[in-house]
DNA sequence: CTGAAAGCGCTTACAG
DNA sequence: CTGAAAGCGCTTACAG
């Protein structure tokens, strides 16, 4: 019951283990008959090469690796399933690891570079780093970074456009008549949060408007975290008639809370988010959400974590993905109440910006 | 630059290899003062055992391959998630593969397991095999199925509890006013197809309603297959009032194509799906839905297969996820106008059953 | 072109 | 207890 081995092939088909090796990996042309020796042997024996064994003497794999923080967000889990169609076409395997967003596993899983247990790995961390992380990757080379920053690691890295897509989310939100805007944010000194920001503030700032600190929050990307600062904002004296939640998880806790509360969106409070997670169309309200194309990031990331294997890609590349406003159902016109007037008696507030 | 080795680690620490090897895997108490020097020595040298190399030479890999034909259905996602945590507690690492429902990935992702490239694999097909599948198990032998079946096959096997959960849906939706229901499905021959189809037509029966061939359609998995299904229903000279979509995403079709037609859910049509997607209840209308736990689906599945692997469980093992109703908003009585009398006019159609 | 042999980096029976 | 050596199943310089 012991598997074949190419050994048994080489005997089998009156060769050497050399030659059938060569043969199989098709570096050599061999005279019809002998080579249809060696196939009618395989055949005949059932034999698969021992790829564990091919990568210990050969030192590569043909296999990527990419992580994720958690592979049940479905925006995250439509970006792997782009990554491995990409390097499926390209040639190479895929392994999906979840990192559940801790450290520990994430560098034990950087590991299996080093190790020759895959080529390279795509990264998608979602935590800031205290340097570890930073020096594993670099120890590590074949990495791209993708989604979310590791400052001081050398290799190429593929973001969405944050600045672009929190100002087009923000300028939209203006448009509609708001004024008075909420901020709900990842973790303070990640890419996706502080480039959002910078766009939000941007957008604001062109508008004129104030942006008052206690109206923009930050926390975990989680549903949890997205109904806790809604608990808070409407808590508020003077609550905002809109809010920027920067990621669709965040609005779905938004939306539960709201629901809870029996606050009606976008009657009562408009809501825009970001990413367009695969079933946002169908949520209600429709989530007016920032598309990023999670096919663009997981292909892109892909294709540059093999050239980057191959030389072919500086580690200094760097890939931005294009975002664009959709337009749906979670956002009007402020309820004629609220806030116009509020805004104005807090005009001299001290914690105002602009 | 060259990864250091155990043999690096030897010499630093003024021991053999085979010292060193035993002390790493702890099967030999050395004196105090030898273990530190070679703790050191690793700590210095920041040596990493290269697992393949192991791998090969133990036959073993502590890593358990999770086979899912589709990764960014969330379901499936969310099921994978679990699985990786349990695997996890147990020891193993869970690489997850997106078999894009392709035999010949999963084929060549089974031969993995002969590999020693991974210990076992948790298998989540989704089409009705020709052979080769069950015979590519048999061979594996450290397998569980998943979700859906592989006939022949001497392993464990997991599955939901799919002819409760029909019943359990139908007699909802008849308990509600209905009499004209009609039945989506996935392709024939899936368990999940012909298990909740049992239950559907055992619901019916109970009530003494006919079950008419014209209403319960078969076809893919997917959004796409589960929208044209409905628009074929719906252009039927007696449309039905009411569907049971037998998964979320056929639900998600329906929703589409139904919001296309301009008609309304419940108030015009009726719906109960299976599954119980992660955000099911954020869809509008939200989803009445059967649900079954994809945290218990991927952790049974999980302990199982490492079971297997050790020898304690049995090939013959059968594991069934309970299923229970999850009433939300998308079912309500059927309008009053319809199918009540037309479904009296057609009572000697022989397309009829019962 | 072809084969014998060394080597990839571990583990583990075997002998001391 | 400890070490020298064989072996896991391949690949590939090297020599013929």
């Amino acid at each position: 019951m012991r598997s074949p081995t190419i050994r048994d092939v080489a005997k089998a088909a009156g060769l050497s283990v050399a030659a059938v090796s060569r043969h199989l990996n098709r570096q050599i042309a061999l005279p019809d008959e002998t080579a249809r020796r060696i196939d009618d042997a395989v055949q005949r024996l059932g034999y698969q090469p021992n790829v564990i064994a091919r990568r210990l003497s050969r030192g590569s794999s043909e296999t990527l690796a990419f992580i994720t923080s958690d592979i049940a967000y479905p925006f995250f889990a439509a970006v792997a399933s782009a990554a491995e169609a990409e390097a499926a076409a390209l040639g190479y395997s895929l392994l999906i690891f979840n990192s559940r967003n801790e450290i520990s596993r994430e560098l034990s899983l950087l590991s299996r570079i080093t190790d020759h247990q895959v080529d390279g790995a795509i990264l998608m961390t979602n935590h800031v780093d205290d340097g570890q992380l930073g020096e594993a990757v670099r120890k590590a080379r074949f990495v791209v970074l993708a989604d979310e920053d590791v400052s001081g690691a050398d290799v190429p890295r593929v973001f969405a456009d944050n600045e672009t897509g929190g100002a087009l989310a923000t300028r939209h939100l203006i448009a509609t008549g708001h004024h008075r805007i909420a901020f709900i944010g990842g973790p303070r000194g990640l890419v996706s949060t502080e480039g959002r920001l910078a766009g939000f503030e941007m957008a604001m700032k062109e508008a004129g408007l104030p942006t008052e600190a206690a109206l923009t929050r930050f926390g975990f990307y989680s549903e949890q975290a997205g109904a806790e600062a809604f608990r808070e904002l409407m808590s508020m004296p003077e609550p905002p008639t809109a809010i920027f939640a920067i990621a669709d998880l965040l609005a779905v806790g938004v939306i539960s809370a709201a629901r809870e509360m029996g606050v009606t969106i976008p009657d009562d409070l408009s809501v825009v988010s970001f990413d367009d997670i695969p079933y946002a169309h169908l949520l209600n309200p429709p989530l007016t959400t920032v598309h990023q194309s999670a096919d663009e990031f997981g292909r892109v990331s892909a294709r540059l974590l093999v050239d980057l294997i191959h030389g072919r890609s500086g580690s200094g590349e760097r890939h931005s993905i294009p975002v664009k406003l959709i337009e749906r159902g979670s956002v009007s016109a402020p309820p004629r109440s609220s806030s116009q007037d509020n805004s104005k008696r807090r005009q001299g507030d001290p914690s105002q910006t602009g």
